[in-house]
DNA sequence: AATACTGAAA
DNA sequence: ACAAATTCAGTATT
């Protein structure tokens, strides 16, 4: 017999609705007027005091941001939508299957939903979205899979939905069942009733670092607003207000509600991964819930938050997300950069108090987690191991923490002695806790990997920015678990959290030689002409002149290694790329933070992962390549945790550099969107008050930039690896692994030909038409050479390549 | 025995 | 569809 399943993860809000309006997308003004007009809707009489718009068609959701209860209705529909963008006033959430999915794993139930949502919107809730959330809230988030006294469970609140997997062959063959001496009487046959007990409950769970009256950050006491009586009285009216419209906080009532009874039925651990595996395909996806506090077999783990440290109301709400119910339920949560995302997952560890197991994308940041973990909460030294591939540590004792890199536990290559042993160790034990930083960042089968070979119980994930295109972020709904909370940057910035933020985009236009060659160049060479745009060389040394003249300390993004290398030369400032040694690094950073000489550094794409930067104030970005919006916010995350953030209007400063009427305009405005739906406001600066007549600044006169227009134009790869060769010791010694292997391995001869930047003019055109025509010939070798190798080759290799 | 460099992988 | 950066482990170096 098949079961009828449906496949909720492909529905679309579309196919629910009557189709006689036929729409046609290409009718690019509809979407303001005509089809979707809504005027026709029925208002509600008191339409006035609900703040929600909803569009039957897709299931999107129009939120009031000045309405008095937006704050509890923002709540509301971050637990059952996705934001889609949230600007200052009105905000757009979208309903999907998986926001619906999320919703229902953190305890609210379908009546509900459609109830609360029915309040507090203007218009009554149509039936095609009613209709939708019935559908995928039907199978999702129903079940889960409750490890309890080191038996695994198959629970639901609904009998139905469990009897109903039980006529599952592959689910059935997994049961067990018990006498009442708690022996296993009968491989799985008839229909044996299922076990019922109450539901769990939160009431007596305590997060630690909850109600604390002063906030701790980072090792140092901030300032707290204290709620002024007015603003308190002014909460309780809008609560109450709340109330009167909404009837109750369903969310939090709704796991507290004790006495309400959920079933189960017991499974084998050794059929548990099948089990889930079956599940998913049949998309009846369980949610694992840690029920720790009933864990007697797994040893505790001493640790538990210095009594000095105290979270903030967001970290309290995701984390009560996750503790609802009193169990660990696995999931994600999403806080931007500089929030204090670490602090999340270390108080969720104190929580659990299991052993515990981190894993972060660099060793840098395993460094930081356990410097973390000793600063915040009173976990021992010797309970925290390191395993990285320089450094393999176990922890003494029974539990522990460990820390380590997604490509050190994914590994499937051969490894060291050292890393087996810790593997066999890893894998060996059951961990109660699995922290997941950055889950973004790491490729789809890395995770499968890890989440498969590590036993763990509870899985949290954190991150900055869940990028809802990528469909890999579906995946993550059954490796990990649904998004459990996401912060509104804006909320944040407003309470003083995270730092205010001006983003501008700073419009340089090219000069009329650099963009004649511009319309000339292939696409490679025109990256690298926009970028290295005098007008923008200029506009760049403006503005870092400005802001450190005002106290900033000033990051420079660029991606193109080339143009960072040249613009720090010549505006005369340290830079980090990748090939810079470890040392150097440090020294730079050392300088950067400490050091009132150096307030500006150039940092390539080093510079978003992998480098624990000091705070900044100023941020300017001369290149970036290809729209990539994830990119744009965590760069932004590296001015949000300005520590200036409290003073009286301080503002930190993100600024864009493009080159008018090139790609770049492209580009810029797909980065920019996922900033501009967390609300910040792009301004648009053309004109710099006094760039122009400033004697110090670079580029000024005609020669120059026909200088710099040649440089650009000689450079290849080959002579863009030459470039660092004769330039390092502007900068500091030679520390980079990079050139010092240049140094050693390559060839005298092309370092010659590319120090011949001082050629006339038709010299340089012909050296040019030769080096373009031979690279792919000298350098086909390696990555990115500067000539396109041959067609067929091309084709075959990428055949080849992409086969295994 | 620590440290530094190199190559491969993904 | 691109380039840059990562990491681990083995080998050379002090």
């Amino acid at each position: 017999m098949v079961l009828y399943v449906p496949k909720n993860a492909n529905l679309e809000i579309n196919s629910l609705k009557n189709t006689e309006l036929e729409t046609n997308k290409s009718d690019f003004i509809s979407h303001i007027f005509g089809r979707e007009d809504y005027t026709n809707l029925p208002l509600k009489k008191d339409h006035a005091s609900r703040p929600l718009w909803i569009s039957p068609e897709d299931g999107h959701i129009i939120l009031e941001g000045f309405s008095p209860i937006a704050e509890q209705a923002q709540d509301f529909l971050v637990a059952i939508s996705e934001p889609v963008s949230r600007p200052a006033h009105i905000h757009e959430y979208k309903l999907t299957p998986y926001s619906l999915y999320a919703a229902v794993s953190v305890g609210l139930e379908t009546e509900d939903i459609i109830e609360v949502l029915n309040r507090l919107c203007k218009v009554p809730v149509p039936d095609s979205i009613t209709q939708f959330i019935r559908q995928c809230t039907l199978s999702y988030g129903k079940v889960k899979l409750v490890l309890k006294h080191n038996r695994y469970f198959v629970e639901s609140s609904h009998p139905e939905t469990l009897q109903m997997l039980l006529k599952d062959p592959v689910i059935n063959s997994g049961r067990i069942v018990r006498d009442e001496n708690d022996l296993i009487i009968s491989a799985p046959a008839g229909a044996s009733a299922l076990l019922t007990t109450s539901k769990p409950t939160g009431k007596d769970l305590n997060i630690p670092g909850i109600a604390k009256i002063k906030e701790v950050d980072e090792g140092s006491i901030e300032k707290i607003k204290e709620l002024t009586a007015e603003e308190e009285e002014r909460k309780k009216e809008e609560a109450k207000y709340f109330g009167a419209v909404v009837g109750i906080d369903k969310e939090d009532e709704e796991d507290d509600f004790g006495g309400e009874q959920v079933h189960s039925f017991e499974i084998a651990a050794e059929h548990v991964e099948n089990i889930k595996k079956r599940c998913n395909d049949i998309d009846y996806p369980m949610l694992e819930e840690y029920d720790f506090r009933n864990d007697t077999l797994n040893a505790n783990l001493e640790i538990d938050l210095k009594p000095t440290t105290t979270i903030r109301p967001y970290q309290e709400k995701s984390l009560s997300k996750m503790f609802g119910n009193g169990r660990a339920r696995s999931g994600i949560i999403v806080l931007p950069c500089g929030a204090g995302k670490t602090l999340v997952g270390i108080t969720a560890a104190c929580t659990i108090k299991k052993s515990c197991l981190v894993l972060c994308t660099s060793s840098v940041s395993v460094m930081q987690w356990k410097q973390q973990f000793l600063q915040w909460s009173s976990v021992k030294e010797n309970q925290v191991a390191v395993f990285t591939s320089d450094c393999k540590e176990k922890f003494s004792g029974a539990s522990g923490i460990v820390i380590s890199t997604y490509s050190m536990v994914a590994n499937k290559r051969k490894r060291s002695y050292d890393a087996q042993k810790m593997m066999e160790f890893l894998e060996s034990r059951e961990w109660g806790f699995l922290l997941l930083d950055e889950v973004h960042v790491v490729p789809a089968n890395m995770f499968r990997t890890v989440v498969t070979t590590i036993a763990a119980h509870a899985k949290l994930g954190l991150t900055a920015t869940l990028v809802r295109e990528d469909e890999k972020i579906d995946d993550l709904n059954f490796l990990i678990g649904p998004k459990l909370y996401e912060a509104n940057w804006m909320d944040l910035a407003s309470r003083g959290h995270i730092a205010n933020v001006q983003c501008a985009e700073v419009w340089c236009p090219m000069t009329p030689e650099f963009y004649k060659e511009y319309l000339y160049e292939n696409s490679r060479k025109r990256t690298l002409l926009y970028v290295m745009n005098p007008k923008k060389f200029q506009a760049c040394q403006y503005l870092i002149g400005y802001h450190e003249r005002r106290g900033d300390k000033i990051i420079v993004f660029s991606d193109n290694v080339y143009a960072l290398i040249e613009y720090a030369k010549k505006l005369g400032k340290p830079y980090i790329y990748g090939g810079t040694g470890q040392q150097e690094r440090m020294r730079i950073l050392q300088n950067f933070q400490y050091n009132p000489a150096v307030s500006t550094i150039f940092l390539s794409k080093v510079g978003d992962t992998s480098i624990d930067l000091p705070e900044a104030t100023c941020l300017i970005q001369i290149s970036s390549h290809y729209g990539s919006r994830r990119q744009e916010a965590q760069r932004l995350g590296r001015i949000l945790r300005a520590k200036r953030r409290n003073d009286e209007g301080f503002n930190a400063f993100f600024y864009s550099l493009v080159s008018r009427d090139t790609q770049e305009m492209y580009y810029s405005t797909k980065r920019q969107q996922f900033l501009i739906d967390q609300g910040y406001a792009f301004k648009v600066i053309t004109n710099l008050e006094g760039m122009d007549t400033d004697p110090s600044i670079v580029f000024r006169t005609h020669q120059e930039q026909m200088d710099l227009l040649k440089a650009v134009l000689l450079t290849n790869d080959t002579d863009l690896r030459d470039e660092e060769l004769i330039n390092v010791d502007d900068v500091g010694k030679i520390t980079d692994r990079k050139v010092a292997a240049k140094n050693r391995t390559s060839g005298l001869v092309k370092r010659q030909v590319t120090s011949t930047k001082t050629l006339a003019g038709g010299d340089n055109m012909a050296y040019l038409e030769y080096n373009r025509n031979s690279g792919g010939q000298f350098s086909g070798r390696g990555r990115g050479n500067g000539g396109a190798p041959p067609k067929e080759h091309h084709n075959l290799f990428k055949k080849f390549m992409g086969r295994k």
